[in-house]
DNA sequence: GCCGTTTTCGGCCCGACTGTTTTCAGTCG
């Protein structure tokens, strides 16, 4: 079973515990034990096989979780599990994802009314036999009913590239307004996670209260959920996203940053940490425990210095390790967006592109780049015309004649190649030796096996032209898991052969993810991030790539594409 | 159920808002 898998099986049977309002930090131990394995890059099945290994090595992780562990890795389920799907059926799990009921109240309406089903519910509140509880009103029946027509529109996660271009309009909004000192994005945005669930926005000055009124009044806003003197969440647009806005007087502005921005999991461990050290954080600040004074609360650099940390880059906030290395003055020099020099991985009219290689080049010009690989697709992709043989050829003698003419900026001639799905390539090694950079990638068989996956792709890696694992998971966000094959083989095996992996930055891919950029630079790997732009517009999805590359703790020095066109060259030929 | 710069026992993060109550529980972030 995969981690993902076992991090559910855990964290549904601890909301299933908390509807059976059994001990709260019992609860807490589940969930935090579930989300150490969803951030674990290495299998738990491979752990528990290993004699030398054991699981209680991961934070989080003691004596009882582990024979949880072991009995998933046995039979698929364990004993508390088994009990609770005797108590309540697992459609109750669904019913806390309508806003408004929270296990209290699910508890409640199961034990009067048996009804465990959105359904169920839906019929309770148009029957307004829910007010007949203690506590439950009108009110909450009308919320629920529209609560439950809005889990059923959507999914309920975004894209970060969804999201972002949601709070840049916002943020557009408020600094424009009068006496707003400072707008800006918090949560999972500004960590730069790949989907989030919600905005959330500050805004401080001496006319933070009119933002607030501002907001609720906003043309976008379709729905005001709460309002209050410091906060209010609303619904935005067709597609519902809800975004907070907190307005703070400037003196708490780093304190609510802090807090706002997260993750749950870093904040908690931050103000256990202060706890310890004699002091309390929350969102106005940090107080020392013992005359409750003012220790910092105006900017977070303070904050983290009074902790005895370094300033932690939002993206690395998930309680992965962050927290340590900032106490030991060892945290990594991230990349940034402003060190990308080049992108190499595009397409353009002569496969599924919509413009032509001059109109992709000037673009990329126009943002600053040096140079760019054109990579446009190979003939397995028939239905976006993909180059054979001799076009590639033909295609690479046309690029050299363009770069000894000049068109302002590099051209690199690639190529994304099919891995076909017996691991060979797509075009013949003679074909692909004319190419300046070869990016190897799987568009088809998706569904084999893990076994025969990852065979696949070290058959591959044995094609001496590649220089790139493109898009390496294949995951489209919200719409398909990546395809399964063991990643630690593969990244191995693509560092003894120097093939680097790609960072593909298209934001519904973002492919890879954070664990495994971790997991692949312990294993020596170098990275580009690349946006697949298929227009040129798409050229400027590259922060979302920064962003995961951040995620996964890198520096310039990791990424290809941070390097000059000669040093790049120089890389790309050893 | 986890964990150890006071601890192998006894702690475990914190506050705003709402609806319903007539002093606060539940939900949310």
């Amino acid at each position: 079973m995969e981690n993902r898998e076992i991090a559910q099986l855990l964290s549904e049977t601890a909301d299933l515990m908390e509807i059976a309002g059994e001990d709260g930090f019992r609860i807490r131990s589940y969930r935090n034990g579930a989300s150490a394995i969803e951030g674990l890059p290495e299998r738990i099945e491979d752990i528990l096989k290993n004699p030398a290994r054991k699981v209680t090595e991961i934070a989080g992780i003691g004596k009882g979780l582990a024979s949880v562990l072991k009995e998933i890795s046995e039979r698929g389920s364990f004993e508390r599990r088994d009990q609770m799907l005797e108590r309540y059926p697992p459609t109750a799990l669904e019913l806390l994802k309508i806003q408004g009921l929270g296990p209290k109240s699910i508890a409640l309406i199961w034990e009067h009314f048996r009804v465990s089903t959105i359904d169920g519910l839906e019929r309770l509140c148009r029957e307004q036999k829910l007010q007949t509880l203690p506590r439950m009103g009108g009110k909450l029946e009308e919320k629920v009913l529209r609560s439950i027509a809005q889990y059923r529109q959507r999914s309920g996660r975004f894209l970060l590239s969804f999201a972002t271009q949601i709070a840049n309009e916002f943020i557009g909004f408020f600094r424009a307004m009068d006496g707003i000192d400072q707008a800006t994005q918090a949560g999972s945005g500004r960590r730069g996670k790949e989907t989030v669930g919600d905005v959330d926005l500050l805004v401080t000055g001496p006319n933070a209260d009119a933002a607030l009124e501002a907001f609720v009044k906003h043309p976008s806003v379709h729905e005001v959920l709460v309002k209050g003197e410091n906060k209010a969440s609303v619904k935005v647009g067709l597609e519902g996203i809800q975004v907070d806005l907190r307005a703070l007087p400037k003196h708490n502005y780093g304190a609510a940053l802090q807090y706002f921005t997260g993750s749950k999991e870093h904040s908690i461990v931050l103000r256990s940490r202060a706890l310890k050290m004699g002091m309390t954080l929350n969102e106005y600040g940090l107080f020392r425990l013992d005359n409750n004074e003012l220790v910092a609360s105006e900017t977070e650099e303070s904050i983290y210095a009074a902790l005895g940390l370094d300033w932690i880059p939002p993206e690395l906030r998930e309680n992965q390790g962050e927290i340590e290395a900032a106490a030991e003055h060892r945290l990594p020099k991230l990349i940034e967006a402003s060190q990308i020099r080049g992108d190499l991985h595009m397409h353009t009219t002569e496969t599924d592109g919509r413009a032509s290689l001059e109109e992709m080049a000037e673009s990329a010009r126009a943002l600053g780049y040096e140079y760019i690989a054109i990579t446009d697709h190979s003939k397995a992709l028939a239905m976006a015309n993909g180059l054979d043989e001799q076009r590639a050829v033909d295609f690479a003698k046309r690029v050299r004649d363009i770069n000894k003419r000049g068109i302002g900026i590099h051209i690199l001639s690639g190529l994304e190649c099919d891995i076909k799905r017996d691991g060979t390539m797509d075009l013949a090694n003679d074909a692909l030796a004319e190419l300046d950079f070869v990016v190897a990638s799987v568009h088809s068989h998706m569904n084999l096996e893990a076994a025969e996956m990852t065979d696949r792709l070290l058959a591959a890696l044995e094609c001496p032209h590649v220089r790139v694992f493109g898009h390496p998971t294949g995951r489209i966000l919200m719409h398909r898991e990546g395809f399964p094959f063991d990643f630690e083989r593969v990244a191995r095996e693509a560092a003894r052969r120097k093939v680097c992996m790609e960072i593909n930055a298209s934001p519904e891919r973002l492919d890879l993810s954070a664990p495994f950029i971790r997991l692949a630079k312990s294993h020596g790997i170098r990275f580009v991030i690349s946006t697949d732009a298929h227009h040129p517009k798409h050229l400027h999805n590259m922060p979302y790539g920064v962003a995961m590359a951040r995620r996964g703790w890198l520096t310039a020095d990791d990424v290809l594409n941070t390097y000059s066109l000669a040093k790049l060259q120089k890389t790309l030929s050893n």
